[in-house]
Parts: structure tokens; sequence; C-alpha cells
DNA sequence: TCACGGAATATTTTT
DNA sequence: TATTCCGTGA
């Protein structure tokens, strides 16, 4: 294809065969190129593609790849995305400007930070970071005081973020999402705004600030928006639908001037409502630009006919119409199942046998999936896995970045960075033998007294006992260097350090000691020590060492386990979806709020686009639900009802 | 003040 | 599963 050239309508000559390439629909999509376009992209139906084409045909159109600028929710979208436009194009396709929402932001408040009376230098506040300083602060504030009851304080990030991604006060989100927080509203409110006020005082921006003090500074200024927007000529944006009203607001002062924007998105696979996406955005779209042209991509590449004949089914039953019907040409196929099971390891017993005959037919492990709603569904599954000796990748749970050992060395860092970073001191001095949170508080304000400098840790005395660790802690820091050591230096002798605390504190800690070879090697890519830390928080890689290893080597052939929303994007040959059981998918906490349960029936929905040939729904006939003490015995209200030569029932024995 | 062990608990979570 | 919470005893 690269040698041969293919002129366009206009006359223009393009090294892509677009028309041989792009159905209808898709090429109309890449081809449209002034004015605001909205893509309704159905599952399977080649969005990636689409947008990929795009990229390419604009750079081939001439304009310059930096003027590009492709927004997605994750980096491994973006690069995905760039790097398969630059196999189809050439390498000027890597240098569009691509990116996440937030490292857009960050990026630009690096610039003007100045404005709105931030320094440049603010440290970015991931998750756990966000709910150590939160669990640090009810300390402080509410010593002694026990409530039962009081929200953990995962709960507590949760509440804080969402207020902020609804534009909604605290006692409503408290109000409508967690009514048995209520007794506690006073504190919780009590709580944020010690919150804000602490992330202000020392120059601390969570996911969340980005997002809205990107939004405050091109709403504000608009000398800089002006400056901001008109770098950009072109503006794509993929996963529309799980965009927020800020990053709606955003988008819209970015691409005021010349609306060249165009976004892709599926409205029946919206399911991050709970944390503040707004599906009604890509509705809305039209009118925040008037004069959009809709194209809808309705041509499914993924799925035979029986399985996007349920799928049609499923999304059917959602109260608010959708906007396009899907239809493949993939002949054949089986009817999907659907089976009860007697329990729950006969469930996951099932599933086992089935995935042995589906690997026994020549499909590969890694071409099944098991999905689920909540990670904890496939507990169960994993043990009888492992009995089996049947491997399997688990995604969607813990991230590489987020675990204890990479936070622990992380911590050291950030001190390094940042003497005033309380939250990696209190981390990495609890760390230490017989220093507990008294003894923490006390080196940190000395070490703060002391400004600028670790001679307030240098100098610290405590009891004799409590002295043996802190002198190693010292030794540490007088033999390190910020200014005179690179990033990797930091990190080797921050490990030799840190080796024996990990071999004291975890029974795996071979397993860990290579996440931190890992690490170690990551860190040799950066010259910057500041660089670094913003990329750990916001763009981390997400495996560990032996995930990123298996999917690399080939021969290693692994069955996924994923919860759906981590599923979303994905396919497989065979998927399974287990627990389809009324009160756990749906999940019993949405049965009495309707918008809940359509997000739901969307989750159901993106879970069975996912599969390409076979697809399997199991539920245990019995399953007791604690929190609100009642049986759960019947199938998925999505899946029930539902005539048997669409969905074939079963019912198994052993 | 700290360490430790056992019990309780968990919806989903691209940043 | 793995993390967090809480009470206990040193």
């Amino acid at each position: 294809m690269s040698n041969s050239s293919h002129p366009s309508a206009s006359g223009t000559t393009y090294s892509i065969d677009y028309q041989q390439a792009l159905n209808p629909a898709q090429l109309e999509a890449v081809t449209y190129s002034q004015g605001p376009l909205l893509v309704i992209a159905g599952a399977g139906s080649g969005k990636t593609r689409t947008l990929t084409y795009r990229v390419a045909r604009l750079v081939e159109d001439g304009i310059a790849p930096s003027a590009i600028l492709l927004l997605t929710f994750t980096r491994k979208a973006s690069q995905e995305m760039l790097q398969r436009a630059a196999k189809l194009l050439d390498r000027r396709c890597e240098m569009v400007s691509g990116g996440t929402f937030h490292s857009f932001a960050n990026a630009t408040l690096r610039k003007y930070a100045g404005v709105l009376g931030l320094n440049s230098g603010f440290t970015i506040l991931d998750r756990a970071d966000a709910e150590s300083m939160i669990h640090l602060l009810r300390k402080e504030l509410d010593p002694g005081i026990r409530q039962r009851s009081f929200p953990r304080k995962a709960a507590l990030a949760n509440i804080f973020s969402k207020a902020v991604n609804k534009v909604l006060p605290i006692d409503e989100v408290v109000y409508d999402d967690y009514p048995h927080f209520l007794p506690n509203l006073e504190s919780i409110e009590h709580l944020h705004k010690a919150y804000d006020a602490r992330k202000q005082e020392h120059q601390f921006l969570d996911f969340d600030d980005l997002l809205v003090n990107l939004l405050l500074l091109l709403k504000n200024h608009p000398d800089i928006r002006d400056r901001v927007a008109s770098r950009y000529d072109y503006i794509m944006v993929d996963e529309y639908q799980d965009t927020n009203t800020i990053q709606a607001e955003i988008l819209y002062l970015l691409a005021g001037t010349h609306e060249n924007i165009m976004v892709v998105g599926d409205d029946s696979q919206s399911i991050y409502a709970f944390r503040g996406a707004n599906f009604r955005n890509i509705m809305n779209f039209p009118k925040m630009f008037p004069g959009t042209r809709i194209i809808s991509l309705e041509e499914n590449y993924r799925s035979v006919q029986p399985i996007l004949q349920l799928t049609n089914e499923i999304i059917d039953r959602a109260k608010e119409k959708y906007t396009k019907t899907l239809f493949t040409r993939r002949p054949g196929g089986e009817l999907p199942v659907l089976l009860a099971a007697e329990d729950e390891n006969m469930q996951s017993r099932y599933v086992i046998d089935k995935i042995k005959e589906l690997n026994h037919q020549q499909i590969p492990l890694s071409q099944i999936a098991v999905l689920f709603r909540a990670s904890f569904h496939s507990f169960d599954l994993e043990i009888e896995l492992n009995r089996e000796a049947i491997p399997f990748i688990k995604v969607g749970g813990f991230k590489f970045v987020e675990s204890a050992h990479i936070k622990d060395v992380l911590a050291h860092l950030r001190v390094m960075a940042n003497v005033s970073d309380r939250i990696s001191w209190y981390r990495i001095l609890l760390l230490i033998d017989k220093i507990g949170p008294k003894s923490a508080q006390k080196i940190y304000e000395a070490v703060l007294s002391e400004k600028s400098d670790y001679t307030g840790l240098l100098g610290i005395q405590l009891k004799a006992g409590s002295m043996q660790g802190v002198e190693r802690l010292k030794s540490l820091f007088s033999t390190t260097d910020t200014h005179e050591m690179s990033v990797a230096q930091l990190g080797e002798v921050i490990l030799k350090y840190y080796m024996p605390i990990l071999e004291q504190n975890y029974d795996d800690h071979p397993k860990r000691a290579r996440d931190l070879e890992h690490l170690m090697a990551i860190m040799e890519r950066y010259e910057n020590l500041e660089h670094f830390l913003t990329d750990m928080a916001l763009e981390p890689p997400n495996a560990s060492i032996e995930d990123s290893m298996a999917s690399e080597s080939a021969d290693d052939d692994r069955l996924v386990l994923s919860t759906v929303h981590s599923a979303k994007g994905l396919e497989w040959d065979s998927v399974f979806v287990i627990w389809a059981l009324d009160g756990r998918f749906p999940s019993i906490h949405s049965f009495f709020k309707e918008t809940e349960l359509e997000e739901e029936l969307r989750l159901m929905y993106v879970a069975a686009t996912r599969a390409k040939t076979n697809l399997f729904f199991t539920f245990p006939g019995q399953a007791y639900d604690r929190s609100t003490g009642t049986v759960l015995s019947r199938p998925s209200r999505f899946l029930d009802f539902i005539p048997e030569h669409i969905l074939e029932k079963q019912y198994i024995e052993y």
C-alpha cells in the first residue's frame, strides 16, 4: 500500500486508500474535517479504526501534527492510536499531541500556574495520597472520639471526588448516594474543608483539581484561553460518553473559535456515571456546537448474529432509547446460554469445565474472558483456577503503582523532592521499627521547623529504643543529593536502604522485589526527578512486572478475569459473565434508583458485547446478601424473560 | 506509644 | 483476596 497513491474526489493524492479500508460511514467520519462532528460508534463498529485513520488523514492533508489534539481517558489508548496511525502513514503521526485530559491539564497548568496563584511546582496527589491525607486529617481533627460507622477513608475520598465531578455540594452527594452516612454529615463536611485547605497550603492538586483548575484558567482568563486554544486546529475526543460536565466545558472553551472538534462515543456504553460522567454530554454536544454533523457507525464487525441479537434485545430494555441498532455480517454461531448453578462453587466449576472444553477446541486461553460486576465476585473462581492450575491474569484489580512496596519507595523520592510532603514523610517514618504516628509527627515537625533541608531529621533525638531505625534513615538522607545524583542513582540508594524493610514486612518479598527492579528500569529513563514523580502519579505503568512479562511472551497463554468496567473496549472469542444474579448484577444497591438501574443495564450490555463467538451467563441459584439480609435467587432481570430462541437456558447438576 | 493478631469488610474506579 | 480497623498487652 505504501508505494501506491490514491486520488480522492477533490483531486488530492493520498498514500492510503481510505475508500478501500473503510465503510461509507467510517469514511465520512474520517474525511469530514471542517466543523463539529459527533460520531456515535456502536460496540465493535471500528471506532478506534476510524480515529486512527482520521489522524493519518489530517496529517496527510498537511495539518501540523502538533496542531492536532487527541484526548483520551487512558494514556494507553492515545499511544496505541497514534502508533497505529504511524504504521498506516509515517512517524509524523507520533508527533500528534495526544494524551489524557489530566495530562493535558497538568501540562497547561504548569505553564500558567502563576495566574491562578499556584506554584508551578505543584505536586499531584494520586488517589492513595488523597486517601492518606484524609486519614491523617481525620485523626488530627477528631482524636479519640470514635464514631461508629464513620466512613472509611476510601469512601470519604469517593464522596469528595463525586462532589467535584458532579458539581454538587457534599451534603447532596451524601444524601443521594451515601444516606447511611447522613448522621456523620457535619464531620464529613468539616473534613472536606480541611482537606481543601491543606491541599492549598501544600500546593497539592488531586486528579479532580487538575480539571477544575484548568477550567478556571480557561474561563477566567480569555487571553490565556486564546493562546492555548490557538495551538490546536483540530481536536478529537474518544469515549465522549464518559466525560463529565467539567471536561465538556473545557472542550467548549478550547474548540470555541474554530469548532473543528470531533467527539466519538457510544451513549449505550456509558458506565461511569457513578464517577461523575454525564452521558447526556453526548446528546448535548449538538446543542453546544450547533451545526454538528452526526454520523452513526452501526455495522458490528465483532460478534456473530446470535450474540448481536441478544445484545440488541438487552439494550432494548432501556427506558432511555438509544440512537442506533447494530447489525453484523458474521454468519452462523451458537446461541448465548444462561445457566443456573446450584451455588457459587458449582458456578466456578462449571465455568472451568467449559473453559477446558473451549481450550480443547483450539481456542487459546487468552481468547477467553470471565467478566463480573465487582472484583470480589471472582474470589471463588480464582481459588478453583489455582487448584486446577489454569493460568489467569486478573485485570481491573490493583495497579502496579498502587501496591504498598512501590509507594514506599516513591515516598522516599518524594520527600527528597519536596521536604514538606507530610504524607510521604509519615509513610517512610512509619516503616521504621518502633516509630508510630506520634514519633512520626514529632520528626515531621522538626523537619518543617528547619525549612528547606533535612537538618531537622538529622538532628532529631528520640528515646534510645526508637533511634536505631532512624539512624539508618539519617544516613540515607545524608548520602543523597538530589542535585548531584540522577533519578536512577537515587533509586538505587533508596532500594538498598529499603530492602531489609521489604523483607521484614512481606512474606512474598521476592515477587515484590522484582517489581522494584521494574521500577528501577523505569527510573533509568528519567533525567528529572519531578518529571518522574509526576508521571508516576498521572501516567503510571499499570501492570506489575509479572503481568507485563506475561503479555509480552507469546507462549504464556492465560485466561483473563476482569471487571466489566475494565473490559470496556476489549474483545474475546469467548466470554463468561458470572454472577448474572439479580442483586449482584444488577447490584442490589441500584434497585431503587432508576438511573442507576439503567447504568447497570448498559453495563450488562458492555459485558455481552465483548464476545465474538461464544457467550455464557451463569448465576448461582442461591446467594445470601449480608448487607440486606435477603436471599438472592433470580437470574439478572436483564436476562430474565428473554425467549429461548435468543437465549438458551440450562440448569446443571453435578 | 507501638506492634501484633484476628475480625470485619468490600460496587464499579481509565485519571 | 487483601486491606483496614480495632482491641490488647508489652
